[in-house]
DNA sequence: GCAAAAGTGTTCACATTACACCCATGG
DNA sequence: CCATGGGTGTAATGTGAACACTTTTGC
Protein backbone atom coordinates (compact mmCIF):
# COMPACT_ATOMS: atom_id res chain seq x y z
CA UNK A 1 0.00 0.00 0.00
CA UNK A 2 1.27 3.14 -0.78
CA UNK A 3 2.69 5.46 2.31
CA UNK A 4 -0.61 7.62 3.25
CA UNK A 5 2.05 10.40 3.90
CA UNK A 6 3.14 10.67 0.04
CA UNK A 7 -0.78 10.75 -1.01
CA UNK A 8 -2.86 13.63 -0.58
CA UNK A 9 -5.19 13.42 2.03
CA UNK A 10 -8.95 13.19 1.96
CA UNK A 11 -9.25 15.76 4.77
CA UNK A 12 -6.88 18.43 3.53
CA UNK A 13 -6.50 18.39 -0.34
CA UNK A 14 -8.66 17.99 -3.48
CA UNK A 15 -7.48 14.60 -4.64
CA UNK A 16 -9.73 11.87 -7.37
CA UNK A 17 -10.72 9.62 -4.80
CA UNK A 18 -13.09 7.45 -6.97
CA UNK A 19 -11.00 4.33 -6.31
CA UNK A 20 -11.88 4.88 -2.61
CA UNK A 21 -15.50 4.28 -3.49
CA UNK A 22 -16.08 0.82 -3.08
CA UNK A 23 -17.64 0.34 0.20
CA UNK A 24 -20.69 -1.01 1.08
CA UNK A 25 -22.19 0.43 4.46
CA UNK A 26 -24.72 -2.12 6.45
CA UNK A 27 -26.11 -1.83 9.92
CA UNK A 28 -26.95 -4.60 12.35
CA UNK A 29 -28.99 -4.44 15.06
CA UNK A 30 -29.21 -6.25 18.64
CA UNK A 31 -32.63 -5.85 19.25
CA UNK A 32 -33.43 -7.00 23.06
CA UNK A 33 -36.20 -7.94 24.28
CA UNK A 34 -37.61 -9.44 27.37
CA UNK A 35 -39.84 -12.43 27.96
CA UNK A 36 -40.35 -15.19 30.63
CA UNK A 37 -37.89 -13.47 32.49
CA UNK A 38 -35.11 -14.29 30.14
CA UNK A 39 -33.04 -11.44 27.76
CA UNK A 40 -34.03 -12.47 24.45
CA UNK A 41 -32.82 -11.26 21.06
CA UNK A 42 -34.35 -11.39 17.73
CA UNK A 43 -32.56 -13.23 14.97
CA UNK A 44 -33.22 -14.63 11.34
CA UNK A 45 -31.80 -17.21 10.12
CA UNK A 46 -29.45 -16.61 6.95
CA UNK A 47 -29.87 -18.64 3.55
CA UNK A 48 -26.33 -16.97 1.98
CA UNK A 49 -24.67 -20.35 1.38
CA UNK A 50 -22.09 -19.78 3.53
CA UNK A 51 -23.51 -19.15 6.67
CA UNK A 52 -26.86 -21.53 5.61
CA UNK A 53 -28.89 -21.92 8.98
CA UNK A 54 -26.97 -20.05 10.72
CA UNK A 55 -28.48 -17.25 13.19
CA UNK A 56 -27.89 -13.62 11.68
CA UNK A 57 -28.24 -10.57 13.42
CA UNK A 58 -31.32 -8.08 11.68
CA UNK A 59 -29.43 -5.72 9.70
CA UNK A 60 -29.28 -4.24 6.20
CA UNK A 61 -27.35 -1.98 3.67
CA UNK A 62 -27.14 1.59 3.97
CA UNK A 63 -28.90 3.21 0.93
CA UNK A 64 -26.48 5.94 -0.41
CA UNK A 65 -29.13 9.20 0.91
CA UNK A 66 -29.77 7.61 4.09
CA UNK A 67 -27.27 7.69 8.00
CA UNK A 68 -26.72 4.87 9.76
CA UNK A 69 -29.45 6.20 12.80
CA UNK A 70 -32.12 6.11 9.97
CA UNK A 71 -31.15 2.67 8.39
CA UNK A 72 -31.29 0.82 11.52
CA UNK A 73 -34.90 2.90 12.30
CA UNK A 74 -35.97 1.19 9.26
CA UNK A 75 -34.83 -2.19 10.17
CA UNK A 76 -36.46 -2.03 12.90
CA UNK A 77 -39.41 -0.45 11.84
CA UNK A 78 -39.92 -3.00 8.81
CA UNK A 79 -38.78 -6.05 11.68
CA UNK A 80 -41.17 -5.05 14.61
CA UNK A 81 -43.31 -2.63 13.59
CA UNK A 82 -42.24 -0.40 15.97
CA UNK A 83 -41.16 3.37 16.32
CA UNK A 84 -39.75 5.13 19.04
CA UNK A 85 -37.72 2.73 19.98
CA UNK A 86 -34.57 3.06 21.91
CA UNK A 87 -31.25 3.08 19.88
CA UNK A 88 -28.16 3.56 20.20
CA UNK A 89 -24.70 3.16 17.55
CA UNK A 90 -22.32 0.78 19.87
CA UNK A 91 -19.34 0.10 17.41
CA UNK A 92 -18.44 -0.27 13.79
CA UNK A 93 -17.17 -3.68 12.30
CA UNK A 94 -14.60 -3.79 9.33
CA UNK A 95 -13.03 -7.09 9.10
CA UNK A 96 -11.66 -7.12 5.79
CA UNK A 97 -13.48 -10.54 5.41
CA UNK A 98 -16.46 -10.06 7.21
CA UNK A 99 -18.86 -10.55 4.40
CA UNK A 100 -19.20 -12.86 1.43
CA UNK A 101 -20.76 -10.29 -0.64
CA UNK A 102 -17.62 -7.84 -0.93
CA UNK A 103 -16.01 -5.25 1.48
CA UNK A 104 -18.58 -4.41 3.66
CA UNK A 105 -18.45 -2.31 7.15
CA UNK A 106 -21.16 -2.68 9.65
CA UNK A 107 -22.41 -0.37 12.06
CA UNK A 108 -23.72 -2.21 15.27
CA UNK A 109 -26.64 -0.52 17.19
CA UNK A 110 -28.26 -2.14 20.15
CA UNK A 111 -32.23 -1.21 20.51
CA UNK A 112 -34.28 -2.33 23.34
CA UNK A 113 -37.61 -3.26 22.64
CA UNK A 114 -40.54 -4.74 24.65
CA UNK A 115 -41.12 -7.96 23.30
CA UNK A 116 -45.09 -8.78 24.08
CA UNK A 117 -45.68 -4.99 22.15
CA UNK A 118 -45.19 -5.71 18.97
CA UNK A 119 -45.77 -8.34 15.98
CA UNK A 120 -43.02 -9.44 14.31
CA UNK A 121 -43.62 -8.99 10.58
CA UNK A 122 -42.07 -10.65 7.21
CA UNK A 123 -42.27 -14.41 9.32
CA UNK A 124 -40.37 -15.79 6.55
CA UNK A 125 -36.81 -17.36 7.50
CA UNK A 126 -37.50 -17.80 11.14
CA UNK A 127 -37.56 -14.27 12.43
CA UNK A 128 -37.92 -15.34 16.30
CA UNK A 129 -36.71 -14.54 19.94
CA UNK A 130 -33.88 -16.22 20.97
CA UNK A 131 -32.57 -16.47 24.61
CA UNK A 132 -29.14 -14.47 25.13
CA UNK A 133 -27.42 -17.23 27.25
CA UNK A 134 -28.16 -20.06 24.87
CA UNK A 135 -26.69 -18.59 21.68
CA UNK A 136 -23.55 -20.39 20.59
CA UNK A 137 -22.70 -19.32 16.88
CA UNK A 138 -23.96 -16.98 14.21
CA UNK A 139 -22.81 -16.34 11.14
CA UNK A 140 -20.59 -13.68 9.97
CA UNK A 141 -19.20 -11.49 12.76
CA UNK A 142 -22.76 -11.87 14.65
CA UNK A 143 -21.85 -13.69 17.84
CA UNK A 144 -18.80 -10.87 18.29
CA UNK A 145 -21.14 -7.71 17.55
CA UNK A 146 -23.85 -9.50 20.18
CA UNK A 147 -21.24 -9.82 22.86
CA UNK A 148 -19.97 -6.53 22.47
CA UNK A 149 -23.74 -4.84 22.12
CA UNK A 150 -24.51 -7.32 25.16
CA UNK A 151 -21.68 -5.58 27.32
CA UNK A 152 -22.35 -2.26 26.14
CA UNK A 153 -25.70 -2.57 27.20
CA UNK A 154 -24.70 -3.74 30.65
CA UNK A 155 -22.64 -0.83 31.23
CA UNK A 156 -25.25 1.50 30.23
CA UNK A 157 -28.28 -0.01 32.49
CA UNK A 158 -25.80 1.23 35.09
CA UNK A 159 -25.41 4.59 34.05
CA UNK A 160 -29.24 5.56 32.75
CA UNK A 161 -32.40 4.11 32.92
CA UNK A 162 -32.59 3.02 29.30
CA UNK A 163 -33.76 -0.40 31.20
CA UNK A 164 -37.08 0.72 31.19
CA UNK A 165 -37.74 0.39 27.27
CA UNK A 166 -37.71 -3.26 27.85
CA UNK A 167 -40.45 -3.32 29.86
CA UNK A 168 -44.49 -2.73 29.54
CA UNK A 169 -45.57 0.60 30.13
CA UNK A 170 -46.89 -0.50 33.90
CA UNK A 171 -44.83 -3.05 35.86
CA UNK A 172 -43.62 -4.55 39.34
CA UNK A 173 -40.71 -4.42 40.79
CA UNK A 174 -40.08 -8.26 40.92
CA UNK A 175 -40.21 -7.64 36.90
CA UNK A 176 -38.05 -4.76 37.34
CA UNK A 177 -36.02 -7.10 39.61
CA UNK A 178 -35.57 -10.11 37.71
CA UNK A 179 -34.79 -7.81 34.43
CA UNK A 180 -31.85 -5.99 35.62
CA UNK A 181 -30.56 -9.32 36.98
CA UNK A 182 -31.12 -11.39 33.38
CA UNK A 183 -29.16 -8.33 32.22
CA UNK A 184 -26.67 -8.55 34.56
CA UNK A 185 -26.07 -12.48 35.07
CA UNK A 186 -26.35 -11.13 38.96
CA UNK A 187 -28.81 -11.70 41.80
CA UNK A 188 -29.56 -8.41 43.62
CA UNK A 189 -31.30 -7.80 47.22
CA UNK A 190 -34.59 -7.17 47.20
CA UNK A 191 -34.91 -4.98 49.97
CA UNK A 192 -32.02 -3.01 48.90
CA UNK A 193 -32.76 -3.05 45.37
CA UNK A 194 -36.87 -1.09 46.03
CA UNK A 195 -34.80 1.08 48.16
CA UNK A 196 -32.25 2.21 45.61
CA UNK A 197 -35.18 2.44 43.09
CA UNK A 198 -37.71 4.21 44.82
CA UNK A 199 -34.72 6.92 45.85
CA UNK A 200 -34.25 7.20 42.34
CA UNK A 201 -37.29 9.26 42.08
CA UNK A 202 -38.56 7.76 38.83
CA UNK A 203 -40.75 5.29 39.83
CA UNK A 204 -44.17 6.65 39.86
CA UNK A 205 -46.91 4.87 41.66
CA UNK A 206 -50.15 4.28 39.30
CA UNK A 207 -52.49 3.08 42.43
CA UNK A 208 -52.93 -0.53 40.32
CA UNK A 209 -51.98 -3.74 41.53
CA UNK A 210 -50.72 -7.27 39.46
CA UNK A 211 -53.53 -9.43 38.64
CA UNK A 212 -53.50 -13.19 37.44
CA UNK A 213 -50.65 -13.82 39.90
CA UNK A 214 -50.57 -16.65 42.25
CA UNK A 215 -49.28 -15.00 44.67
CA UNK A 216 -50.09 -11.59 46.55
CA UNK A 217 -49.96 -8.86 43.84
CA UNK A 218 -47.19 -6.43 43.57
CA UNK A 219 -47.55 -2.92 43.32
CA UNK A 220 -47.60 -1.43 39.67
CA UNK A 221 -45.72 1.23 38.34
CA UNK A 222 -44.42 3.40 35.49
CA UNK A 223 -40.98 5.25 34.44
CA UNK A 224 -41.13 9.03 35.42
CA UNK A 225 -39.91 10.05 31.74
CA UNK A 226 -40.57 13.72 32.64
CA UNK A 227 -38.41 13.92 35.93
CA UNK A 228 -35.55 12.07 34.11
CA UNK A 229 -35.76 14.48 31.57
CA UNK A 230 -35.22 17.23 34.32
CA UNK A 231 -32.64 15.12 36.16
CA UNK A 232 -30.48 14.47 32.97
CA UNK A 233 -30.40 18.14 32.25
CA UNK A 234 -28.97 18.40 35.70
CA UNK A 235 -26.32 15.17 35.79
CA UNK A 236 -26.37 11.57 34.99
CA UNK A 237 -28.25 9.46 36.64
CA UNK A 238 -26.48 6.26 37.87
CA UNK A 239 -28.24 2.93 38.92
CA UNK A 240 -24.88 1.14 40.28
CA UNK A 241 -25.22 -2.37 41.78
CA UNK B 1 -37.09 4.61 -1.41
CA UNK B 2 -38.22 0.68 -1.75
CA UNK B 3 -39.53 -0.06 1.74
CA UNK B 4 -36.57 -2.78 2.91
CA UNK B 5 -38.97 -5.93 3.72
CA UNK B 6 -39.89 -5.73 0.22
CA UNK B 7 -36.17 -6.06 -0.89
CA UNK B 8 -33.92 -9.36 -0.09
CA UNK B 9 -31.81 -9.04 2.96
CA UNK B 10 -27.62 -8.68 2.62
CA UNK B 11 -27.79 -10.80 6.01
CA UNK B 12 -30.13 -13.40 4.94
CA UNK B 13 -30.45 -13.54 0.79
CA UNK B 14 -27.86 -13.73 -1.94
CA UNK B 15 -28.92 -10.42 -3.73
CA UNK B 16 -27.20 -8.42 -6.68
CA UNK B 17 -26.00 -5.45 -4.43
CA UNK B 18 -23.51 -4.01 -6.72
CA UNK B 19 -25.39 -0.23 -6.13
CA UNK B 20 -24.85 -0.31 -2.57
CA UNK B 21 -21.18 -0.56 -3.04
CA UNK B 22 -20.51 3.51 -3.53
CA UNK B 23 -19.42 4.21 0.07
CA UNK B 24 -15.58 5.64 1.03
CA UNK B 25 -14.98 4.88 4.18
CA UNK B 26 -12.21 6.88 6.52
CA UNK B 27 -10.91 7.29 9.84
CA UNK B 28 -10.55 10.73 11.74
CA UNK B 29 -7.96 10.15 14.84
CA UNK B 30 -8.40 13.04 17.55
CA UNK B 31 -4.98 12.79 18.71
CA UNK B 32 -4.85 13.69 22.50
CA UNK B 33 -1.79 15.45 23.64
CA UNK B 34 -0.99 17.09 27.28
CA UNK B 35 1.48 20.18 27.36
CA UNK B 36 1.95 23.40 29.50
CA UNK B 37 -0.80 21.54 31.50
CA UNK B 38 -3.23 21.63 28.55
CA UNK B 39 -5.08 19.30 27.02
CA UNK B 40 -3.74 19.89 23.06
CA UNK B 41 -5.33 17.90 20.26
CA UNK B 42 -3.19 17.31 16.71
CA UNK B 43 -4.81 19.22 13.77
CA UNK B 44 -3.99 20.62 10.09
CA UNK B 45 -5.29 23.15 7.70
CA UNK B 46 -8.12 21.79 5.35
CA UNK B 47 -6.95 22.79 1.90
CA UNK B 48 -10.37 22.03 0.57
CA UNK B 49 -11.90 25.13 -1.35
CA UNK B 50 -15.56 23.90 1.34
CA UNK B 51 -13.37 24.46 3.87
CA UNK B 52 -10.76 27.05 3.21
CA UNK B 53 -8.45 27.54 6.32
CA UNK B 54 -10.48 25.60 8.36
CA UNK B 55 -8.44 23.02 11.13
CA UNK B 56 -9.49 19.45 10.60
CA UNK B 57 -8.72 16.34 12.66
CA UNK B 58 -6.03 13.96 11.21
CA UNK B 59 -7.65 11.58 8.80
CA UNK B 60 -7.72 9.09 5.91
CA UNK B 61 -9.64 6.82 3.62
CA UNK B 62 -9.78 3.44 4.42
CA UNK B 63 -8.17 0.83 1.51
CA UNK B 64 -10.51 -1.36 0.32
CA UNK B 65 -7.40 -4.33 1.65
CA UNK B 66 -7.52 -2.58 5.50
CA UNK B 67 -9.76 -3.02 8.11
CA UNK B 68 -10.52 0.70 10.43
CA UNK B 69 -7.93 -0.14 13.43
CA UNK B 70 -5.31 -0.26 11.07
CA UNK B 71 -6.35 2.53 9.30
CA UNK B 72 -6.13 4.70 12.54
CA UNK B 73 -2.97 3.02 13.36
CA UNK B 74 -1.50 3.99 10.20
CA UNK B 75 -2.72 7.64 9.98
CA UNK B 76 -1.11 8.13 14.20
CA UNK B 77 2.06 6.17 12.99
CA UNK B 78 2.45 8.47 9.41
CA UNK B 79 1.42 11.75 11.36
CA UNK B 80 3.69 11.21 15.04
CA UNK B 81 5.95 8.80 14.07
CA UNK B 82 4.89 6.54 17.07
CA UNK B 83 3.45 2.89 16.94
CA UNK B 84 2.03 1.26 20.16
CA UNK B 85 -0.39 4.07 20.58
CA UNK B 86 -3.29 3.88 22.80
CA UNK B 87 -5.87 4.14 20.24
CA UNK B 88 -9.87 3.55 21.08
CA UNK B 89 -12.79 3.48 18.68
CA UNK B 90 -15.65 5.87 19.18
CA UNK B 91 -18.36 6.55 17.10
CA UNK B 92 -19.21 6.66 13.40
CA UNK B 93 -20.95 9.65 11.78
CA UNK B 94 -22.59 9.15 8.66
CA UNK B 95 -24.30 12.35 7.66
CA UNK B 96 -25.32 12.37 3.78
CA UNK B 97 -23.79 15.60 3.56
CA UNK B 98 -21.18 15.75 5.60
CA UNK B 99 -18.17 15.35 3.06
CA UNK B 100 -17.74 17.30 -0.03
CA UNK B 101 -16.04 14.13 -1.95
CA UNK B 102 -19.23 12.60 -2.11
CA UNK B 103 -20.66 10.10 0.59
CA UNK B 104 -17.76 9.26 2.75
CA UNK B 105 -19.12 7.62 6.28
CA UNK B 106 -15.93 8.46 8.69
CA UNK B 107 -15.25 6.26 12.13
CA UNK B 108 -13.93 8.50 14.85
CA UNK B 109 -10.98 7.33 17.13
CA UNK B 110 -8.99 8.98 20.14
CA UNK B 111 -5.68 8.04 20.91
CA UNK B 112 -3.38 9.44 23.47
CA UNK B 113 0.26 10.36 23.24
CA UNK B 114 2.74 11.71 24.94
CA UNK B 115 2.93 15.20 23.34
CA UNK B 116 6.66 15.73 23.78
CA UNK B 117 7.95 12.21 22.95
CA UNK B 118 7.08 12.57 18.72
CA UNK B 119 7.93 14.34 15.82
CA UNK B 120 6.08 15.87 13.89
CA UNK B 121 5.92 14.75 10.21
CA UNK B 122 4.39 16.39 7.32
CA UNK B 123 4.85 19.60 8.58
CA UNK B 124 2.84 20.76 5.75
CA UNK B 125 -0.66 22.10 6.12
CA UNK B 126 0.25 23.42 9.92
CA UNK B 127 0.04 20.33 11.47
CA UNK B 128 0.33 21.67 15.03
CA UNK B 129 -1.17 20.97 18.68
CA UNK B 130 -3.93 23.41 19.92
CA UNK B 131 -5.68 23.50 23.06
CA UNK B 132 -8.84 21.87 23.29
CA UNK B 133 -10.41 24.58 25.58
CA UNK B 134 -9.82 27.35 22.89
CA UNK B 135 -11.48 25.21 19.86
CA UNK B 136 -14.49 27.22 18.37
CA UNK B 137 -14.85 26.06 15.00
CA UNK B 138 -13.52 23.12 12.70
CA UNK B 139 -13.66 22.25 9.10
CA UNK B 140 -16.48 19.33 7.93
CA UNK B 141 -18.67 17.68 11.48
CA UNK B 142 -14.84 17.70 13.12
CA UNK B 143 -16.37 19.88 15.90
CA UNK B 144 -18.61 17.24 16.76
CA UNK B 145 -16.29 14.57 16.44
CA UNK B 146 -14.11 16.48 18.69
CA UNK B 147 -16.57 16.91 21.38
CA UNK B 148 -17.96 13.23 21.16
CA UNK B 149 -14.13 12.10 21.36
CA UNK B 150 -13.57 14.39 24.86
CA UNK B 151 -16.33 12.97 26.13
CA UNK B 152 -15.27 9.45 25.68
CA UNK B 153 -11.91 10.01 27.17
CA UNK B 154 -13.62 12.03 30.09
CA UNK B 155 -15.58 8.95 31.09
CA UNK B 156 -12.87 6.28 30.09
CA UNK B 157 -10.35 7.90 32.04
CA UNK B 158 -12.59 7.36 35.33
CA UNK B 159 -13.08 3.75 34.22
CA UNK B 160 -9.77 2.82 33.30
CA UNK B 161 -6.18 4.19 33.56
CA UNK B 162 -5.33 4.55 30.15
CA UNK B 163 -4.77 7.83 31.18
CA UNK B 164 -0.52 7.46 31.70
CA UNK B 165 -0.56 6.73 27.94
CA UNK B 166 -0.53 10.96 27.91
CA UNK B 167 2.71 11.37 30.24
CA UNK B 168 6.31 10.41 30.23
CA UNK B 169 7.29 6.91 31.73
CA UNK B 170 8.19 8.79 34.92
CA UNK B 171 5.87 11.37 36.25
CA UNK B 172 5.06 13.35 39.51
CA UNK B 173 1.75 13.40 40.93
CA UNK B 174 0.85 16.65 40.46
CA UNK B 175 1.98 16.16 36.67
CA UNK B 176 -0.91 13.59 37.13
CA UNK B 177 -3.87 15.60 39.40
CA UNK B 178 -3.28 18.44 36.48
CA UNK B 179 -3.47 16.10 33.65
CA UNK B 180 -6.92 15.09 35.11
CA UNK B 181 -7.98 18.23 35.87
CA UNK B 182 -7.13 19.38 32.75
CA UNK B 183 -9.34 16.65 30.76
CA UNK B 184 -12.06 16.48 33.48
CA UNK B 185 -12.32 20.32 33.82
CA UNK B 186 -12.82 19.95 37.55
CA UNK B 187 -10.30 20.63 40.48
CA UNK B 188 -9.43 18.12 42.60
CA UNK B 189 -8.04 17.51 46.29
CA UNK B 190 -4.51 17.08 46.45
CA UNK B 191 -4.56 14.82 49.85
CA UNK B 192 -7.86 12.67 48.29
CA UNK B 193 -6.02 12.95 44.95
CA UNK B 194 -2.99 10.92 46.27
CA UNK B 195 -4.37 8.87 49.06
CA UNK B 196 -6.91 7.49 45.63
CA UNK B 197 -4.47 7.10 43.55
CA UNK B 198 -2.05 5.22 45.97
CA UNK B 199 -4.47 2.74 46.92
CA UNK B 200 -4.80 1.87 43.62
CA UNK B 201 -1.89 0.03 43.65
CA UNK B 202 -0.94 1.35 40.15
CA UNK B 203 2.07 3.41 40.71
CA UNK B 204 5.57 2.23 41.24
CA UNK B 205 8.09 4.96 43.24
CA UNK B 206 11.32 5.00 41.01
CA UNK B 207 12.74 6.45 43.90
CA UNK B 208 14.12 9.30 42.03
CA UNK B 209 12.69 13.04 42.64
CA UNK B 210 11.97 16.04 39.96
CA UNK B 211 14.58 18.08 38.73
CA UNK B 212 14.93 22.15 37.61
CA UNK B 213 11.67 22.22 39.14
CA UNK B 214 11.70 25.91 41.13
CA UNK B 215 10.20 24.12 44.09
CA UNK B 216 10.61 21.83 46.18
CA UNK B 217 10.94 18.47 43.83
CA UNK B 218 8.03 15.36 44.01
CA UNK B 219 8.84 11.52 43.47
CA UNK B 220 8.61 10.49 40.46
CA UNK B 221 6.39 6.91 39.96
CA UNK B 222 5.52 5.29 36.72
CA UNK B 223 2.68 3.17 35.72
CA UNK B 224 2.39 -0.38 37.12
CA UNK B 225 1.51 -1.95 33.86
CA UNK B 226 1.95 -5.51 34.87
CA UNK B 227 -0.54 -5.06 38.11
CA UNK B 228 -3.01 -3.11 35.94
CA UNK B 229 -2.96 -6.57 33.39
CA UNK B 230 -3.49 -8.86 36.18
CA UNK B 231 -6.25 -6.36 37.89
CA UNK B 232 -8.15 -6.50 34.42
CA UNK B 233 -8.44 -10.18 34.48
CA UNK B 234 -10.27 -9.87 37.99
CA UNK B 235 -12.78 -6.93 37.79
CA UNK B 236 -12.22 -3.41 36.05
CA UNK B 237 -10.32 -0.53 37.62
CA UNK B 238 -12.75 2.28 38.69
CA UNK B 239 -10.79 5.84 39.15
CA UNK B 240 -13.77 8.24 39.73
CA UNK B 241 -13.31 11.46 41.25
C1' DG C 1 13.62 34.85 53.84
C1' DC C 2 10.37 34.13 50.50
C1' DA C 3 7.70 31.81 47.02
C1' DA C 4 6.04 27.50 45.51
C1' DA C 5 4.76 23.15 45.81
C1' DA C 6 5.54 18.43 48.52
C1' DG C 7 4.00 15.67 51.91
C1' DT C 8 0.76 14.08 55.46
C1' DG C 9 -4.54 12.37 58.81
C1' DT C 10 -8.80 12.97 60.69
C1' DT C 11 -13.57 13.81 60.77
C1' DC C 12 -18.17 13.72 58.91
C1' DA C 13 -21.78 12.58 55.82
C1' DC C 14 -23.48 9.39 52.90
C1' DA C 15 -23.97 5.05 50.40
C1' DT C 16 -23.76 0.13 50.31
C1' DT C 17 -24.32 -4.23 52.33
C1' DA C 18 -26.16 -7.86 54.97
C1' DC C 19 -29.90 -9.71 57.00
C1' DA C 20 -35.47 -11.82 58.91
C1' DC C 21 -40.11 -11.48 59.79
C1' DC C 22 -45.03 -10.81 58.92
C1' DC C 23 -48.63 -10.10 55.17
C1' DA C 24 -51.79 -10.87 51.18
C1' DT C 25 -53.38 -13.67 47.64
C1' DG C 26 -54.62 -18.01 44.86
C1' DG C 27 -55.31 -22.50 44.88
C1' DC D 1 -53.44 -24.27 55.24
C1' DC D 2 -49.89 -23.92 52.13
C1' DA D 3 -46.99 -21.95 48.59
C1' DT D 4 -45.43 -17.84 46.67
C1' DG D 5 -43.79 -13.64 46.51
C1' DG D 6 -44.93 -8.57 48.64
C1' DG D 7 -43.61 -5.41 51.78
C1' DT D 8 -40.69 -3.43 55.42
C1' DG D 9 -35.96 -1.37 58.82
C1' DT D 10 -31.63 -1.40 61.12
C1' DA D 11 -26.85 -1.95 62.10
C1' DA D 12 -22.16 -2.24 60.30
C1' DT D 13 -19.05 -1.16 56.96
C1' DG D 14 -16.91 1.37 53.29
C1' DT D 15 -16.34 5.45 50.48
C1' DG D 16 -16.01 10.29 49.20
C1' DA D 17 -15.45 15.10 50.72
C1' DA D 18 -13.73 18.65 53.40
C1' DC D 19 -10.01 20.62 55.51
C1' DA D 20 -4.34 23.07 57.54
C1' DC D 21 0.09 22.80 58.74
C1' DT D 22 5.03 21.64 58.28
C1' DT D 23 8.87 20.64 55.03
C1' DT D 24 11.95 21.19 51.13
C1' DT D 25 13.93 23.41 47.42
C1' DG D 26 15.38 27.44 44.14
C1' DC D 27 15.99 31.99 43.90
Amino acid sequence: MTPSRKKPNINCSPVDTSHFFGFAVSVDCVIFGFDENVLKVLLIKSDLPTFQDKWSLLGDLVELDEDLDSASYRVLKDRTGLENVYLEQVHTFSSVGRHPAGRVVSTAYFSLVNARHHQLRQLANELHWHPVADIQEMAFDHMEILNTCLAALQKKIQEEPIIFNLLENKFSLRELQYLYEAILGVKLDRRNFRKKLFTTGLLVDVDEMEENVPHRPGKLYTFNHGRYSNMKKKTFVGIDF
